[in-house]
RNA sequence: GCAGAUGUGGCGGAACUGGCAGACGCACAGGACUUAAAAUCCUGCGGUUGAAUAAACCGUACCGGUUCGAUUCCGGUCAUCUGCACCA
């Protein structure tokens, strides 16, 4: 009897989306769980295999929770704006709605293609107006809350896509989209303050379940660090030079300054700077190369020393020489430095190089002064201060603290706390994306639209291609631009950018709480109920990115109080990447796309789900294998054809029951610990037993099937009606074990001798030890392997292994 | 450079909290069925020595340590992957 499941699955299919056997119940007494995965964007190449391997792991639990008795929220949509529709929309001349219109119709069938227990009928879409115009309203409230605002300022600009790009959509100095050169732009753009949330968005994180390595990449990403800010007077005026350092127990080490190419104090200075027309030059060449490129050049350090003013070091009173160097930045801290080469490695590359005083003040716990520095000392853990006056002798650690102290308490400066992250750029020169709803008049400034006026919907357009010197689309629609000052009334003009990819999917997971609500953005009650998300599974990718950005605006809502809690997701797990099958990333250069539709046409989609699950731990990289997805298909067949050894009974059989339980209750917490693969393997190993023993009764079948429901659903339910079942198994409950039906009554320990395993006796699980001893020796093999040898030692760990140590 | 992760048969991988290394699957080999092939079923499958289903030794990247006992813990080395990258 074979197995078609291409009628099965389609039948299975039809009838849970024509049912909507899945979707979430409107009974807010019952317990939920909302399981969440991050919606795809529909592009033209439709579903990758790796999307499939996050949403079956989630489907399985979501699957297994529904079984448990949970009114479970499983929900779908397509972040649908973005780069690829627009792009094909400047070549072909096709509204990015209709391929995006097409994209999703093709995204959706290949879904419930695939069994998914989607409830579709919460389906959203960003680009549609009725979900992007809270995507608007949300903005307005950021501008009117001072989150938003438009700054100059020199921007990421893709040469490519001819937009301005976040810090975060740069990877080693080209466009994560399109790979193009990133140059640096002077541009007027929207800005989001989330360094506002920083400190909160790395305290929170201690009350969310997130794997670590998540949590951890977050913190680093917004790099805290505690240190303070001096100032170091400048010669001959009152004026201060403020730097920031985290080391401020080294300041009697500081043997110059350096500050970066654009401090305003070489303008400022201008006519008592001797060298001026020098520094102009370096200042010019550096402000000339993007970020990437001086980073590129780290190896080699470049600078100038600023000639004519000086600065004094404000506990030694030394006066130290400026530099200036584009190895300090002046994005971060006071973009100043103070100086200490012997005990920072940059500050010591640069001094060796231009042949500065290298100062010792602080040696490692056990050593001495070195005659001549190697390298720089930096250990915090490992040093003591010295040639430091009252530092002298202290541990860096202390160290650290008194100087802090001293500094402030002698006004020298303050105690700060500074963030490597930035604000988000917020604005893009594109057509496809949300417009930022936004008016400027000459004598109001900017100002927001009416909330009324909400949605402010794309205007329809035929030309696509970027305005003037990179300007959005947008800036050619003249008539739509033109509008009234929503404060004053006169003439004024839309602001013409439009909101980056990331807007639409900060807050969609709330909107699928009440995707309908034409009020609010969801309704308060069903935020309650819903919220937050329970399980939030995705890729490692979007940790920085994303992730952070929707805490952030879940956040301001939170302020806001429209939602009752600080955080927007309980729990985060992210799934490993899937490769192609010669172990390379999958793109179509490389010729090594695995197509899910052909899978799913040669092998279903069960065969495709438990495969993916099958290959690998969930949280790795694993190789796509063509030869292993048929032995998964082969697992399935056999599944089939237990049929064909069935019996009758409504217990499970006596040589069966213990093997059920352990495989109940193994099943159970491996789904809950996202080990898929060897919740397969239990299948498996049951599979295998029941064959050997010619059988499986009707209770043993019905268990099984359950189980393996949430795997592979279609093939399940169709042997389920076969029994004769008259209802589904979606609707029964999850199989229960007996603990005390899980342990073996009699027990095989192991027994070894110095270490190596020897022979295996049988005992009674609860045996003690001198009852072992006597089985243990009563053992031929142990006989023969002690004669005329002394037992030193003999240990027995409780139902684990019996060692005898010999001499 | 910094941070994190990983390293186990021909391959993907398993092993709870320090207790039988290699579950399960793939590939491969042999056999059954078949005119034949595919499919299916059965058997074997870390290495060395061995006629052996006898036995012994070696074996979880490498070197060392702790322990009756280490894939697991500790110290060091190497390799690969990921993230960050002049953040003072």
């Amino acid at each position: 009897m074979s197995y078609n499941f291409k009628e099965v699955e389609k039948k299975w299919q039809e009838k849970w989306y024509r049912e909507g056997t899945f979707n979430a119940k409107e009974d807010y007494t019952m317990k939920k769980w909302y399981g969440l995965i991050e919606f795809p964007y529909p592009s033209g190449q439709g579903l990758h295999v790796g999307h499939p391997r996050s949403y079956t792991a989630l489907d399985i639990i979501a699957r297994k929770k529904r079984m448990e008795g949970y009114n479970v929220l499983y929900p779908i949509g397509f972040d649908a704006f973005g780069l690829p529709a627009e792009n094909y929309a400047i070549k072909n001349k096709i509204h990015p709605k209709i391929t995006t219109e097409k994209n999703i119709k093709h995204f959706t069938e290949q879904l419930k293609s695939l069994g998914f227990s989607f409830d579709w009928s919460r389906k959203v879409d960003t680009t549609d107006p009725n979900y992007y115009k809270w995507t608007q309203w949300i903005f307005i409230q950021l501008f009117k809350h001072g989150l938003a605002y438009k700054t100059t300022m020199p921007i990421n600009y893709c040469t490519g896509c001819k937009v301005g790009l976040a810090n975060e959509e740069v990877v080693n100095g080209v466009c994560e989209r399109c790979g193009s050169q990133v140059v640096q732009k002077e541009k007027s753009q929207w800005m989001l303050r989330i360094t506002k949330y920083a400190q909160r968005l790395i305290d929170d994180l201690d009350n969310v379940d997130y794997l670590e390595k998540i949590k951890l990449q977050q913190k680093n990403w917004i790099g805290r660090s505690e240190g303070a800010e001096v100032n170091f007077k400048i010669t001959g005026t009152d004026d201060n030079l403020l730097i920031y350092t985290t080391r401020p127990d080294t300041i009697f080490g500081a043997t110059y300054m350096v500050i970066a190419p654009e401090h305003q104090l070489i303008e400022k200075y201008k006519d008592r700077i001797t060298n001026f027309k020098e520094i102009e030059e370096y200042k010019n060449k550096a402000s000339l190369k993007s970020d990437f490129e001086r980073s590129e050049l780290n190896k080699e350090k470049t600078g100038i020393e600023i000639k004519g003013i000086k600065a004094i070091n404000p506990l030694t009173k030394e006066e130290l020489p400026i530099w200036i160097s584009d190895y300090v930045l002046i994005t971060y801290g006071t973009g100043a430095i103070m100086a200490v080469p012997a005990h920072d490695t940059r500050d010591f590359e640069f001094a060796k190089k231009y042949n500065l005083p290298i100062k010792q003040v602080i040696i490692p716990k056990d050593g001495n002064i070195d005659e001549i520095l190697e390298e720089a000392f930096t250990n915090v853990e490992d040093g003591i201060s010295i040639n430091s006056e009252f530092l002298n002798g202290l541990s860096s650690k202390d160290a650290i603290e008194k100087a802090k102290d001293y500094i402030e308490e002698n006004s020298l400066g303050k105690r700060t706390i500074n963030f490597k992250l930035r604000d988000w750029v917020f604005s893009r020169q594109r057509y496809w994306g949300e417009p930022i709803p936004m008016v400027y008049c000459d004598n109001c400034g900017w100002n927001p639209i009416s909330e009324e006026e909400l949605p402010l919907k794309l205007p329809e357009i035929e030309d696509y291609e970027p305005g003037e010197n990179g300007e959005s689309p947008l800036s050619k629609q003249t008539e739509w631009i033109k509008t009234v000052c929503p404060v004053c009334g006169k003439d004024a003009k839309r602001e013409t950018d439009t909101m980056p990819q990331w807007a639409g999917s900060s807050w969609y997971f709330l909107r699928y709480m009440d995707a309908d609500n034409n009020k609010e953005l969801a309704s308060r009650k069903k935020i309650e109920y819903w919220g937050p998300v329970d399980w939030y599974n995705g890729g490692m990718e979007h940790t920085t990115l994303h992730l952070l950005y929707s805490r952030f605006w879940y956040k301001f809502l939170f302020d806001l109080g429209i939602v009752p809690t600080n955080e927007p997701y309980q729990k985060r797990t992210s799934h490993g990447m899937i490769l192609g099958t010669n172990g390379e990333k999958m793109s179509k250069s490389k010729g090594n796309v695995v197509n899910p539709d052909d899978i799913v046409k040669e092998f279903g989609a069960d065969t495709f789900r438990v495969y993916e699950m099958f290959m690998g731990p969930f949280d790795q990289t694993a190789t796509w294998s063509m030869e292993s997805i048929r032995g998964c298909g082969k697992f399935l067949d056999r599944v089939w054809n237990l049929q064909e050894i069935l019996v009758d009974g409504n217990e499970y059989s006596k040589k069966h029951e213990k093997m059920i339980h352990k495989s109940i209750k193994k099943i159970s917490s491996d789904i809950e610990e996202m080990k898929f693969n060897t919740a397969i393997s239990v299948f498996m190993i049951m599979t295998n037993e029941f064959y050997k023993d010619k059988e499986i009764n009707k209770a043993e079948f019905k268990t099984f099937l359950t189980l393996l429901n949430p795997f592979a659903p279609h093939i399940t339910e169709e042997l389920f009606s076969i029994l004769g079942e008259n209802k589904t198994i979606a609707e029964c409950k999850w199989p229960k074990y007996d603990e005390t039906k899980t342990i073996d009554d009699k027990i095989e320990i192991p027994v070894q001798i110095n270490g190596k395993l020897k022979d295996k006796v049988f005992v009674e699980k609860e045996s003690e030890s001198d009852i072992v001893k006597d089985v243990v020796h009563n053992s031929e093999i142990i006989k023969s392997l002690i004669e005329g040898k002394t037992v030193v030692k003999e240990i027995y760990v409780k139902g684990k292994i019996y060692n005898i140590v010999v001499k």
